[in-house]
DNA sequence: AATGTAATTAACGTTAACGTAAACCTGTAC
DNA sequence: GTACAGGTTTACGTTAACGTTAATTACATT
């Protein structure tokens, strides 16, 4: 519904990715001073990603997220934002927060379980069955819409060429 | 939800609906044997697309369909099987019945309106945009699970050469 | 005549994803 | 000190898109 007014800024999550998945390991890590990560409020985040602070507490609710608190507010770390940003993400693509919930726990969750590698597998394929059909249905309706518009500018052209008006 | 168990069935119902048809008596008009259209009924339609009749029934209510009835049962023409593929479509692609209506009554409308004309186009640009932005979500989220996967199946191959279990 | 199958309207119930209001704390600006 | 901008929890309200009886009708088969 809102407008979107944002579009970059992707490529250099892939560092974050990196720290993301060895923090996860080593729990030893010692910060220098150049690592030092930025700190966001509930505010900002929301400001950022067009959502309210409302929604952001809800995800948190929902098990989605667990920033740190300085006393009882929140302080969300650059891995929260991006979690939040995947969110988003799955929203957009019509997933449930539920849906992705799921994913994030498989994702979370020690990988060295055939078990869960199977069932992530699995899920994986699922969810590719129906991206691809959103990838028909998204080009379906855009050569639609493109019929729609090649006739709407036809038409209007005659308007101001005077033939009907 | 349900396991899709149906996918036959849909021809040999035609004598059903031959005398659907015929005991709607025809005001005027009189068909020659060449231009009958197929008819459904609800359950028909419900099977086909996998949704329920009560779906098809507030979808109705909502103002997005609007089927002819012999007596008080609803019989379907091939446009209206058109209108249900049209909004379920729709609503894979994460747009709202109201959306849909929407996009509907501006198709209906007569389009020989200059205003009408220019609100249409204006609105598909918007859909367009919505669109591209679902696209660059699919794919990354596509690229994401080729990740996934491949570090899954990379793991399990691990695991079967017994180097971590 | 009785049974079964598919349809109907009417109306209340349900779930997800927040919105909104109330009542509160808390650091900084003036 | 006080105003205020931001944060907090608790809890009830809301909307979309149906689900789920219930009570009734009509046609077909046995």
């Amino acid at each position: 519904m809102t407008p979107t007014q944002r579009t970059e800024l992707n490529y250099n999550d892939t560092h974050i990715k990196q720290r993301v998945l060895n923090s996860a390991k080593d729990k030893v890590h010692v910060m220098s001073k150049y690592d030092e990560e930025q700190t966001y409020a509930i505010g900002e985040l929301a400001r950022e990603f067009d959502i309210t602070p409302r929604s952001i507490r809800f995800y948190e609710e929902q098990g989605l997220m667990s920033p740190s608190r300085t006393g009882q507010n929140r302080v969300y770390l650059n891995k929260d934002r991006v979690r939040l940003k995947l969110i988003l993400r799955g929203k957009r693509l019509g997933f449930s927060l539920a849906e992705v919930k799921t994913l994030f726990d498989m994702y979370d969750t020690n990988p060295n379980s055939a078990v869960q590698l199977e069932a992530m597998l699995e899920m994986t394929e699922q969810k590719r069955a129906v991206l691809k059909q959103q990838l028909e249905d998204i080009q379906m309706l855009m050569t639609e819409l493109d019929d729609v518009e090649a006739r709407c500018r036809e038409e209007l052209a005659e308007l101001k060429r005077g033939k009907i008006a």
